[in-house]
RNA sequence: GUCCCCAUCGUCUAGCCAGGUCCAGGACACCGGCCUUUCACGCCGGCGACACGAGUUCAAAUCUCGUUGGGGACGCCA
């Protein structure tokens, strides 16, 4: 591998589930990598005990599976690499760029409400800074860090950005528990893994002044970087659970497809023209940090929901035969004969919006008993529909090869005949079969659902028909 | 409070760097219409934005400054 290989990373700190934010870094990690032939790492920053859970790692991890997001090397655990980290310690230690301080938690708390109070920035006052303290039960070690001048770094987003050094303080590099820090490890980690693009969020501007002075301490080349501005909740804060759902695993499942997300994420912050829908091979070969917007974003579930409703017409029936099992299953329809699954999602394909619509949609074609909506067979199931619905059926049985076409010359027929709109024999039938006024085209739902099934549920009709002569009540079956 | 970043339709955005071709283009949503066996798809049309104020210029959405608004960061969290 060449020194010029892009090598870019997600590092997500296992606390929570992955939210479409952090997926969103992580895509743009990946599709970077992918288009530049570089390596696109996972690295799991896991130094705070106290808050980060294996379940979380779970979880993101089959998020990224989810999405197809893959990676090159890892998943990398910070928790099993402390000894690396205590190595760069040690080079900032003897170089005397780095130092031992005392001051307790309890006492830095105190001074920076002061500070506060006082209107000042709460920066750490440096008073270990120049004692030359050793090792301790309770000590931290801290970066001494320049005073004065400039940090500044260019930014492939957002263009020039600097800082004073006096706005920046001397910051705690290993704890008193003898853990290393997020600033630590994360430099440490992506000098040692060779990082070449830092792509993260923008709200880590402000942590990288303090890594670039860390890598200036250790003498190590700075890596590049680009902050991707947040994506928001609607309420224009911080994404957070109080925005309903943001977690990649709830997409899924919604019955979103991971296409369709990663078509959406993609398009919050970036775009390509006028451009709206991309395949992943199509991102891979357009993404650009130079497209990449400068101001933060609100995720437009509805443009997702439009999207899915798009991916889902072009993915091949077979594939999405496969992908719409587990919600009919948690529906309770197992063990559907395969020719008549195709059957039902090839006509529901262009009127579902996500996989839990298609499969709640698609229960007429599996119940044994179906609903009549009581609407529908008011209007439609009525003394006036009797003889027509009398007369199609003995017609329907006649046709020996049961398929769209024959079924519809039946009809084209039918309405010749009788000098009748279509409409006026459709619409009963649909209820007929379906239970609702609304569905897929009936020629098809009659072909999927097969000549002894249209039978039986004409003859039901009819009967219900006949029966609601005198009484309009709508009994129904359940299923 | 201090620092950093940002600012085009309700939302995502194109245009801005290289000022005129922009009384600002696309997408989603919404509203009409067409197609039609229902719904959906599709097609056609409509609604709708350069935050504000100065400056530079023959000319500013585009450049500069300021104001306002928003976001983020100020931890022995990441």
């Amino acid at each position: 591998m060449t020194k010029n290989t892009v090598v870019t990373r997600f590092p997500p700190s296992p606390t929570g589930y992955l939210h479409i934010g952090g997926a969103r870094t992580a895509l743009y990690n990946w599709l970077f990598a992918r288009q530049q032939r570089g390596k696109f790492i996972l690295r799991i920053e896991d130094t705070d005990k106290e808050r980060s859970t294996s379940e979380a790692t779970q979880a993101i991890v089959e998020s990224l599976q989810w999405l197809g997001l893959d990676w090159d090397e890892g998943p990398y655990y910070q928790s099993e690499r402390y000894s690396i980290y205590w190595e760069f310690i040690e080079r900032l230690l003897s170089s005397g760029k780095a130092y031992y301080c005392h001051c307790t938690p309890e006492q830095l708390e105190r001074r920076r409400k002061e500070a506060m109070a006082k209107g000042l920035k709460p920066k750490y006052d440096g008073r270990c800074r120049e004692l030359e303290l050793g090792p301790g039960p309770r000590a931290v070690v801290r970066l001494k860090s320049p005073q004065s001048g400039k940090t500044q770094f260019h930014d492939l987003i957002k263009g020039p950005i600097s800082f004073n050094n006096e706005e920046l303080d001397d910051l705690v590099l290993w704890r008193s528990d003898g853990s290393p820090t997020y600033h630590l490890a994360v430099v440490a980690d992506d000098i040692a893994m060779g990082l070449t693009h830092i792509i993260r969020g923008d709200d880590h501007v402000n942590n990288t002044p303090r890594q670039i002075l860390i890598y200036g301490a250790l003498g190590e080349p700075l890596p590049l970087y680009a902050h991707v501005p947040m994506i928001l909740g609607p309420d224009r804060t911080r994404l957070s659970k109080r925005h309903g759902a943001t977690s990649v695993l709830a997409y899924r499942d919604l019955g979103y497809l991971p296409q369709a997300l990663l078509n959406a994420l993609a398009r919050v912050g970036w775009s390509y023209g006028d451009q709206e829908k991309f395949t992943l091979s199509e991102l891979i070969q357009k993404f650009s940090l130079e497209n990449v917007g400068k101001s933060a974003g609100i995720f437009n579930r509805d443009k997702l929901l439009d999207l899915n409703a798009h991916y889902i017409r072009e993915t091949g029936t077979e594939e999405l035969v496969r992908n719409l099992l587990p919600f009919l299953e948690t529906k309770g329809f197992k063990n559907i004969k395969d020719e008549k699954l195709r059957g039902a999602v090839e006509t529901l394909k262009p009127r579902s919006k996500t996989l839990v619509e298609m499969a709640e949609n698609a229960r007429f074609y599996f119940v044994d008993q179906i609903t009549y909506d009581p609407v529908a067979a008011k209007k439609f199931l009525n003394p006036d529909a009797l003889d027509m619905l009398k007369d199609i059926r003995i017609r329907l049985q006649e046709i020996r090869d049961f398929t769209r076409e024959t079924v519809e010359a039946v009809f084209l027929r039918f309405i010749e005949e009788k000098k009748v709109k279509l409409g006026k024999i459709a619409q009963p039938l649909r209820v007929a079969l379906t239970g609702a006024g609304v569905s897929p085209g009936i020629f098809e739902v009659m072909e999927v659902l097969g000549r002894e099934n249209v039978l039986e549920r004409i003859g039901k009709a009819i009967n219900y028909a006949a029966g609601s002569v005198g009484s309009a009540n709508t009994k129904s079956s359940s299923s």
